[in-house]
DNA sequence: ACAATATTTAGATGTTTGTCTAATTATCTC
DNA sequence: GAGATAATTAGACAAACATCTAAATATTGT
């Protein structure tokens, strides 16, 4: 459960994709043309980040508006914070 | 730089052996008894915590002692909250 | 120096993953 | 409804990765 929450961190395209978002909402193809790879694998990894419940969407017309789900780094920054630093609990 | 650090906590077995170095330090061999996998796989896994920085490691006879790397932690917790929550700074 | 114990390194293998192109689905406009 | 645009899904492929066994390195004790 955990699992896919850092699987989705740990490919630096995706961790780019979060930072875009963190500065504005976007678009899928928004987020693509900042990639010198191809829409689908963009697409792919957004797919990836949604189902990791880091990203959420939202249909707009012909779009599709990607957002950030800042609750989630919360509770991923307070984990790593207890679990790794001596706490007792997870 | 940050990636050998986000790819090192994508494995549950590396994460696990993190959580169990919050409790206490241990040597390789201590930790290899925990997981079902060859002695060898536990020592690899302590290879790319190493590499990422989270733990460090001391001679200790024939025996290797591990322990964890927490301020490091503490900076990646950091990180996340900061840059995935809006913040305008990586 | 030799045998035993502890750990790492090397080489091999099956699986997962990121990427691509092509095909498909969904929405909008005419 | 047909055509255009936006995005996802399917299928293929190469690179990366976790794991294994076997060999190598390091330390201790006799």
């Amino acid at each position: 459960m955990r699992d896919h929450l850092f699987r989705a961190l740990a490919d630096p395209t995706r961790r780019k994709i979060l930072e875009l978002l963190a500065a504005k909402d976007r678009t899928a193809g928004e987020l693509a043309e900042e990639f010198p790879i191809a829409f689908a694998s963009v697409s792919h990894h957004l797919g990836v980040l949604k189902n990791a419940g880091l990203v959420a969407v939202e249909r707009e017309g012909q779009h599709m508006r990607y957002r950030l789900n800042t609750t989630v780094f919360q509770d991923i920054a307070r984990y790593i914070a207890k679990t790794f630093s001596g706490g007792t609990d997870a």
